[in-house]
DNA sequence: AATTCCTAGTTTGCAGTACAAACCTGATTG
DNA sequence: CAATCAGGTTTGTACTGCAAACTAGGAATT
């Protein structure tokens, strides 16, 4: 038997969160993201983006480097090699569990 | 635009938490599963189970039946038809945001 | 018949977390 | 120079997920 949901129930939350994923996805479809532009693809407030972009720092699944444009501030975000491997990894993951989601035991 | 991303943000906790995604993924392959057998297939602890059972039958998307077999409680669970409209929804909505995933805005 | 153990759960206490509101800082505008 | 705006960060709170402790009844043990 397989531990298909004993590998549901592992997954990892720091990645799985929604907000999280959706970060982490849209990092992964692109070199890297700006602040704002992650605000107006996830629809998430600033605080949490922003709280959640420091958790993911802390954790290395991305790296931010701030600087300035036209004299404002620019925070840019883009995925460590880790960080590509867990978000890569996590939706391959959900789309075996998916497909032997009906098979029992 | 799609907003495939505020779609990722937004995915219902109550469904998308991993500990309930599995209970419930148990729950729609079988027409009712009890309290033990759930315990193995997840992995759970027992405080865990019964505390998302819980939240999972307030929010109606299971229902429990607490009987007796052989003089010893059992307690046997099954989705609700909203929590089976539920949890495929989920997986289905899971599966279109991975197919979607890398295309950009 | 008292004590310990087992099964089948529930409740409790705590640590962590997600969220929005409030705040900060520097540039721009009236 | 006061107000506003852009681009974030910090704070406060309410929730929540987890494991440890507890409950209840039957079975085995002494």
């Amino acid at each position: 038997m397989s531990d298909r949901f004993r590998d549901i129930a592992s997954l990892d939350r720091l990645v799985h969160d929604p907000s999280r994923l959706a970060i982490l996805t849209v990092l992964s479809a692109c070199r890297e993201a700006d602040f704002t532009y992650l605000l107006n693809l996830t629809g998430l407030t600033k605080g949490n983006l922003s709280s959640h972009i420091t958790k993911l720092e802390e954790n290395k699944l991305l790296s931010v480097r701030k600087t300035y444009k036209l004299k404002k501030p620019v925070t840019f975000v883009k995925l460590t090699k880790q960080g590509r491997k867990a978000i890569d990894d996590h939706w391959e993951k959900l789309s075996l569990l998916k497909d032997n989601k009906n098979t029992l035991v």
